[in-house]
DNA sequence: TCTACCTACGAACAGTGTTCGTGTCAAGCT
DNA sequence: AGCTTGACACGAACACTGTTCGTAGGTAGA
């Protein structure tokens, strides 16, 4: 036998180096690399152990579910937002950009903000966001009531949006792009005319949205219509 | 063996009656029962099959997946939602209106809205509904652009919405109700309040909201910043 | 009457999250 | 130095999940 001990200080010293230690941080770099190339579904535990070279088991000694894996993994999504210091004057506009940098977090993990979805994670990096684009809002002056639920309502939507986009793109299908659009749209001129007559006059609008237009769209619908006193 | 053929027309004749064949209608019966009862969680092609009295193979000659046993649940609650006919005053109205009901429907069946939010069924219930929606908006006066975008956003909130209520509302937990927040804005106040002076001074805006009021105060803002022209 | 077909279903496969018990190492104490 | 303690790692297993295969059974048509 090769005692292989005390080898703690040479990374790599033969083949027979001591495993690197399994930690949180570790485990949260394999999710996120499992979760970005080949989506949320193949985030398993044992995915993620196969990837640390070890067994299922040995995760929980780190993690307690794994509900708290998601919930470790939309925190760090939330701690690399970037928040701006509140400028009364351009609270709309950095609104917007903060929900746009939670969106492309999500975009970039496709399937993960189902993770964000199925539970209210008061962890602290997402309850900075929320402190964050709180300050931003009453800055700008809007009204603390209207504020608490409109930032609410923002981040369901930018949960909501983002994992509808994540599903319709796909991890797999790289050429579903522009395509798709008119081809939903033509499924929609087959519809009986007579029940269907404003989905096959509007088909078009229906589908249309290059890009995320449709999210700033709502967005700007959403952040207008709070009056700021 | 006595042959239990030819009882096709008496329903119950002994307790060797010939048992009641299966339909894609008793599998969606049982799939609503089990979800109103016990979430959709526990909504398992063996239980269904169970409530059914057979096994799970059986489902599979009626319905091609659990995705699609999941999209005609959809349509089936789609198919309940009674659509008004268009009045130009009344359109706020009456689309919050459409929009209130869907949400029941799914907070009915709690973490439903997981398999409305997991796909885009274009099945012909919920086309019915995107075009009673439509047609709302548009005898509104509002732009058809600026209509399909809104009803999309209304119906990913709807979808959302629903799908937190039913986490935090939880099958199980008859008993948080109201003192939920209260609990919640208990952790707010222990946070430390350098960090987050706006979510401790307005931890009651936070997780105030009766009800349905959080819904309703996203709904108006989204549809009274629509245009009529 | 015979044949063909659709329905029902038992059994099994490949996966999933999670737990138990055992090992194995490193550090701390005597 | 020797011993003990405790945390970490992990193989194996359990109770599930969705899904498919092969086969039986009864019904409908020729």
């Amino acid at each position: 036998m090769v005692s292989a001990a005390r080898v703690s200080r040479a990374s790599r010293d033969s083949k027979v180096v001591r495993k690197q230690p399994i930690t949180v941080t570790r485990i949260l770099a394999a999710a996120f690399h499992l979760v970005e190339t080949e989506g949320f579904e193949a985030l398993t535990m044992r995915r993620v152990a196969a990837a640390l070279e070890t067994g299922p088991a040995s995760l929980y000694a780190h993690v307690r579910n794994k509900a708290e894996l998601d919930d470790l993994m939309i925190g760090e999504l939330c701690a690399r937002i970037d928040l701006p210091e509140p400028d009364p004057a351009a609270w709309r506009g950095q609104i917007l950009d903060v929900c746009r940098q939670l969106r492309d977090q999500y975009l970039r993990f496709p399937g993960i903000s189902r993770a964000a979805l199925a539970s209210a994670p008061n962890d602290l990096e997402t309850l900075r966001l929320s402190e964050g684009m709180l300050s931003l809002l009453l800055a700008g002056g809007v009204r603390p009531g209207d504020a608490a639920w409109a930032i609410d309502a923002a981040y369901l939507y930018v949960s909501a949006y983002s994992l509808e986009a994540s599903l319709r793109g796909g991890v797999g299908s790289g050429d579903a792009r522009s395509g798709d659009g008119g081809v939903t749209a033509a499924r929609f001129a087959e519809l009986p005319a007579d029940l269907f007559p404003n989905t096959i006059r509007y088909a078009r609008e229906l589908t249309s949205g290059e890009g995320h237009e449709r999210f700033d769209f709502t967005l700007d619908l959403l952040f207008r219509g709070l009056a700021t006193a």
